[in-house]
RNA sequence: GGGGCGGUGGCGGAAUCGGCAGACGCAGUUGACUUAAAAUCAACCGGUGGAAACACCUUGAGGGUUCAAGUCCCUCUCGCCCCACCA
């Protein structure tokens, strides 16, 4: 998932006073950290151990070693031992084991930029923890992880300085597969893929011939959209901005004229838009099927003077006969031979100042729409009227057809075009029981429903607001179309093929050679992989770095053994990043992109958890891929991931988006040997909605911290057993059953704050539980059982050590069951009802648990309050609502 | 212009179904412990009035439905995101 948004557009506006507040919090951070620095070598303890505490701890050894109940909470050495300790353990390995449910757990691997940034962990702890929910379970749980490791940015630095992209990539890596190992993350590191290994892109190119067997890539000369700055062609999802700049270097976007590949994506753009075999949310749904942009209507054949077929296509037939003149785009083939001698000049004019537009500014502020008439004519085949063609560069050549029937009274771009110019305007939708419309007085389109007018046999036809079929007058009209054979239903996308092809060095080179004779054909496959060369010259010179390479390009055919060249072009790295999660089954396999038996029994993936910012790129292409694959019999069935949830982003202190350039990125590691990763885990899962992201806020973590240092407290903690009252134990061991159940729940959920917050307060009530005497009973050790079990996929670290080592259980923790809630446990004996008088609470009842209605109605109207605020009233009406409230009208 | 998401204390947030708004935490205030600091512990902590009991107000604004609205409906408004001459 290289993909970095790149915003130019305005930043967030905030208000004096918020900006205020902020520079405050950022000013108090740095206060307790600088008093931290200094604190450790003061307290003379070792730099590296014992940052927490360190005086107390010493203490605590020297003066009272017997009672040495208590020992420091030392995360930088419990954690760094566990860690080693379950690698040696193969504690997170994943195999096949039939006798087991699988659950695949996805989350989107990164892009080997350097370091690990607060952002990937807010994306992978969460989904780490529920990976490990899952397992204690009982599924057999697959948590892979990988590197999405080709791509843009280490080709440019290596343009500026010099340092091959592998070596960079891979140093990256290393440094990456550390930090992700400090945050105690369950990946199972055997089944580790990386897209820029031969092993992997191997099959990226063998999966390129496969769709190019199948007809689903093809070259095609078009005019792309062309960085100058990284010197390549982009994707039209790559560029952004209404300025249309680079995605990743912001610099504007012109157009080039090039031949690439393409994958037909636009093949599957209904199936993509059926969303009822997975479970996804909804606005990735939206985002996808907004995306894909269908569009129900008819294509009509107008014809020119000269008799060409001009092919529209439109979403409103049932205006055909209010059709007063055409437009087409500038770059439209008939332009040339459909204008006049006399506008050859206008248009010729036109046609270049389009051009030029099309460069930068085309978006830009002027929304007033220009146009040049052709001096040619066309016909309409409902009625044969003639009527002028006109070209606009408001028509685009790259959706539709690039031609339009203009219907200026019922389409708001055509009414300010038609009325700019002075062309006719024929209503024939009439509002019902409205004065009759007057095309020459009309002061707007007029887009409502109403009947047809002036369309022939079609008079008096209903027209609504429906779209396509639904509406009585398009398909009444689209069934004569196609009974003249001048039209026919049809369906038009803003989706369009995915262009793949990299004028790069750093990707998977296209497989593909070029003979003479024999055109394009694909790299044998015993031939695979296609290396990359390492010894290339790193020029942004606007053509492959592969291209200037003096041999690798020379090649003999496949077909007649004569010289020929290798495609120079490399694949968008979206393409390696489609397929990943197939790798991650067996990464090693050499017979194929993946094991079909490892396939058979992980796939598809269960969850899969990433950021929403690839909803219409990532999840769109993967889709694709996967449907695709289904159809040349590789993959089964089809959708590749079940479930799909995506969390928010982390953003600066100061609410920006976190950058070098802004200088207000958070280090992760700094937080994990401050605080420690199980600390940094359970704030990073607590500190906001998980799907909603917020700004960092670096005092709130004190908070995390001090839960855990509580926790550790609390089970180091060798009280003596005390006497409680049965009604202690019984309040906590309803307590413990309750929390099981929101925690269950929230993590069915993917509700992490929530888990934290429940655990926080079964933490402070078995505090006081302790205080009341519960140490020691059944009650209380079956508490703290309960208690680390759930603690452990949140901070797998203090709960290991306090269960292996302080409670004396078999290890690991991670391999215990989840508990189940006992319901009767959780149950109140008694509950407190409020009771309301005319909306307003005025008291508050206590009724035992299996009270009914007439009870707790009868203890509500016993209340001496409310019988004050009764006022000596009869109730005209006195509502139960369950067990929650009771509510009086008087 | 179209589509999506959102607006709850000083801050992050909580609130299955329409049923006690503000759980949990941060920050803050006061106190205990300490030579001191840190850490820890205890209490307070939406607003107004009040010594207090308590009363009234409060989920962006206004209206509606309802015994009851943060939650449902309508109108408006602000913020963020995506798509935008889409025929």
């Amino acid at each position: 998932m290289a993909a970095k948004k790149k915003k130019t557009t305005v930043k967030k506006k905030a208000t004096a006073t918020k900006k205020k507040v902020v520079v405050a919090k950022v000013k108090k951070v740095i206060k307790p950290i600088a008093a931290h620095k200094k604190a450790v070598p003061a307290g003379k303890a070792p730099a590296k151990k014992a940052v927490q505490r360190p005086v107390r701890s010493a203490v605590a050894k020297k003066a009272a070693p017997k009672a040495a109940a208590r020992s420091a909470y030392e995360p930088q050495v419990i954690e760094k031992k566990w860690q080693a300790q379950w690698e040696k353990d193969k504690l997170y390995r994943s195999v096949i084991d039939n006798s087991r449910p699988k659950h695949y757990a996805l989350t989107m691997l990164p892009y080997p930029s350097g370091d690990l940034h607060i952002g990937h962990w807010y994306a992978m702890t969460p989904s780490d923890a529920r990976a490990r929910y899952m397992r204690m379970k009982g599924y057999n749980v697959l948590f892979p992880m990988g590197f999405d490791a080709f791509g843009l940015p280490a080709e440019n630095a290596a343009i500026k300085d010099g340092v091959h992209p592998m070596k960079r990539t891979f140093q990256n890596i290393e440094r990456m597969r550390k930090q992700m190992r400090s945050m105690g993350t369950m990946f199972d590191w055997e089944r580790e893929a990386v897209s820029a290994d031969p092993e992997y892109y191997k099959w990226t190119e063998w999966f390129f011939i496969q769709l190019y067997k199948m007809g689903l890539a093809y070259r095609k000369m078009a005019a792309v959209d062309w960085c100058p700055h990284c010197n390549t062609t982009l994707a039209r999802e790559q560029v952004w901005g209404d300025d249309r700049h680079c995605e990743r270097c912001g610099t504007p976007v012109i157009k080039k004229d090039l031949e690439q590949w393409f994958f037909k994506t636009t093949k599957y753009a209904d199936e993509l838009l059926r969303f009822d075999e997975i479970d996804w949310p909804q606005t990735v749904r939206t985002l996808q099927t907004n995306w894909i942009g269908r569009s129900e209507g008819a294509s009509v054949v107008f014809k020119t003077e000269a008799g060409d077929p001009i092919e529209i296509f439109t979403t409103r037939p049932d205006t055909l006969w209010g059709a007063t003149f055409m437009v087409f785009a500038p770059e439209h083939p008939l332009v040339e031979k459909v204008t006049s001698p006399e506008q050859k000049s206008a248009v010729e004019a036109y046609k270049r100042q389009a051009a030029r537009q099309s460069d930068i500014e085309r978006e830009a502020v002027d929304k007033e729409k220009t146009g040049v008439f052709t001096g040619g004519y066309a016909f309409n085949p409902v009625n044969q009227a003639r009527i002028p063609i006109w070209i606009a560069d408001y028509v685009l050549m790259s959706y539709g057809t690039g031609a339009i029937m203009a219907v200026p009274a019922h389409d708001e771009r055509d009414f300010a075009f038609a009325r700019k110019y002075g062309l006719k305007v024929i209503p024939v939708i009439q509002p019902e029981g409205q004065p009759d419309l007057d095309g020459d007085a009309m002061p707007a389109a007029y887009v409502g429903e109403g009947v047809m007018v002036n369309s022939a046999q079609f008079n008096a036809t209903q027209v609504n607001d429906q779209k396509g079929r639904k509406n009585p007058g398009i398909s009444k009209v689209i069934d004569w179309l196609a009974q003249q054979g001048i039209g026919k239903e049809a369906v038009n996308y803003r989706y369009r093929d995915w262009l793949i092809s990299r004028q790069r060095y750093w990707g998977a080179p296209i497989p593909m050679i070029h003979c003479k004779i024999h055109g394009w054909n694909p790299v044998p496959e015993d031939q695979l992989p296609v290396l990359l060369p390492e010894d290339v010259e790193w020029k942004p010179t606007g053509e492959s770095p592969l291209k200037l390479h003096p041999t690798w390009k020379n090649t003999t055919c496949p077909i007649c053994g004569e010289p020929a060249v290798r495609e120079t072009d490399t694949m968008d790295t979206f393409m390696c990043s489609s397929w990943y999660h197939l790798r991650y089954l067996s990464p090693h396999y050499d017979q194929g992109p993946f094991d079909p038996k490892e396939y058979d029994y992980w796939m598809p993936v269960d969850t899969y958890t990433g950021g929403i910012e690839h909803a219409t790129m990532h999840l769109l292409y993967t889709r694709f891929f996967h449907k695709a694959m289904r159809d040349d019999g590789v993959t089964e069935g089809n959708e590749p991931m079940l479930q799909l949830r995506n969390q928010g982003m982390v953003l600066g202190v100061d609410n920006e988006k976190m950058s070098k350039s802004r200088g207000n990125v958070i280090a992760p590691d700094v937080l994990v040997n401050r605080y420690g990763a199980d600390t940094v885990r359970a704030y990073l899962m607590f500190f906001a909605r998980w799907e909603m992201g917020a700004p960092w806020d670096s005092q709130g973590i004190e908070g995390s911290a001090r839960w855990i240092r509580r926790a550790w407290t609390l089970f180091t903690d060798r009280t003596r057993p005390g006497e409680a009252s049965d009604e202690t134990k019984k309040n906590l061991r309803r307590k413990v059953h309750q929390t099981l159940k929101r925690v269950t729940h929230n993590f069915e959920n993917f509700e992490f704050n929530t888990i934290i917050s429940a655990l926080m307060e079964l933490l402070n009530d078995m505090y006081k539980a302790r205080e009341g005497g519960a140490a020691g009973s059944a009650e209380w050790n079956e508490a703290q059982d309960i208690y680390l079990r759930m603690l452990a996929p949140v901070a797998p670290h203090i709960a290991e050590e306090l269960w292996t080592n302080y409670l004396h259980k078999p290890y690991s923790v991670h391999q215990q069951s989840w508990p189940k809630a006992d319901e009767e446990a959780a149950k109140e004996d008694m509950i407190e009802i409020p009771v309301q008088v005319n909306g307003k609470v005025r008291d508050r009842v206590l009724v035992s648990a299996d009270a009914d209605e007439e009870e707790i109605k009868a203890t509500a109207l016993a209340s001496e309050i409310v019988r004050k605020y009764m006022e000596g009233k009869d109730p005209n009406k006195v509502i139960v609502a369950q067990k929650r409230l009771v509510s009086i009208v008087v």
